[in-house]
DNA sequence: CCCAAATGATACGGGTGCGTACGATCTGAT
DNA sequence: ATCAGATCGTACGCACCCGTATCATTTGGG
């Protein structure tokens, strides 16, 4: 259809008129979705070579970014937008490969501290520069006036779906 | 931090000094997660009570607006931006819960015509206004002049992704 | 007509998201 | 000091992503 032909000038031809769920119009959650994730099997195939996934990579960058002495898994659970479980298992595989440590807490015999070992952070220099790459390439579809806006605006729906998600707890809204 | 405050107008502030991975600035793909699995935590804690998930809506839906005659599992697939091992176990629980039928196409043994039942189509529509109310709240963030315009933006990013993903067959880019 | 290449679908397996339940520990109010 | 409630991490299980391999069938030349 044409409405994918254009850059950004012809945008309002297509909305107004048309229902919010009508197949014509772009939708938030497909495009998401697609968003997603196609950059991450985009850097999933690009940085297969390392045994790294994007996943533990985002976990790398978020602790060479935090506290030097290592963050808890509830700290690294937040500052990644992910879920207790979900961090629990993938610390346990980056464990196993000798990436990070897990040492117990000094003050809250509950939690752990997690360190980047020399090995870990071996492989994130070894991507680092290959994320910094891609996202380049994806944000070079939008005019360099822009982008910063785009993703300001990405932000603010970001945060509305967090909000969204926590203010469902459990069906029947 | 500051940059979280602001709505709409003070962006450049951030950005135009700082590397294009420093911790201070939006990521693209943080934003995308953040954005991605919220929207889908909130619509599934939204649905849970109907037994279906966010990704079977979304078959659903695809199918009711797709050929009536039924799609195959290749373009059910790829309107769905997905991938054809996991349509094909999405399926598979969705047959066994009655709300859809495989059928041999009738010119190509290979493939399968779906068709959505009676049992899919009352669960669909059963979740359908939730899913639009969903879609306003999170895009009720942006001044509604905006929307459009972001959304387009929106697309031309998921594009751009996707062809990346495609041009990165398999590792060493 | 025939065969090599492409295509629709499946099988298998590792990684991740997340709901639920649980044990251990910490915290605050009494 | 003590106990209820909150919090950190784990176990279990189901759904989904997707790389790879395989099978059946279709398709496009020769």
């Amino acid at each position: 259809m044409a409405a994918k032909k254009h850059l950004v000038e012809p945008v309002r031809d297509i909305a107004g008129s048309l229902p919010v769920d009508s197949p014509q119009r772009r939708r938030l959650p497909l495009l998401l979705r697609r968003s997603w994730y196609g950059l991450n099997q985009a850097f999933r195939r690009r940085i297969a070579h390392t045994g790294v996934t994007p996943d533990q990579f985002t976990a790398m960058r978020t602790l060479v970014e935090g506290d030097p002495a290592g963050m808890t898994q509830r700290e690294l659970t937040l500052a990644m937008s992910s879920d207790p479980n979900t961090v629990a298992s993938l610390l346990e595989r980056m464990e196993d490969a000798g990436w990070v440590e897990r040492k117990a807490h000094e003050r809250d015999r509950r939690a752990y501290r997690i360190r980047l070992l020399d090995a870990g952070r071996e492989r994130f220099e070894q991507v680092r520069d290959l994320a910094v790459d891609l996202q380049s390439d994806v944000l070079a579809v939008l005019p360099e006036t822009e982008r910063e806006a785009f993703l300001a605006r990405l932000d603010l729906v970001a945060t509305a779906c967090r909000k969204s998600a926590d203010e469902a707890p459990r069906s029947r809204a």
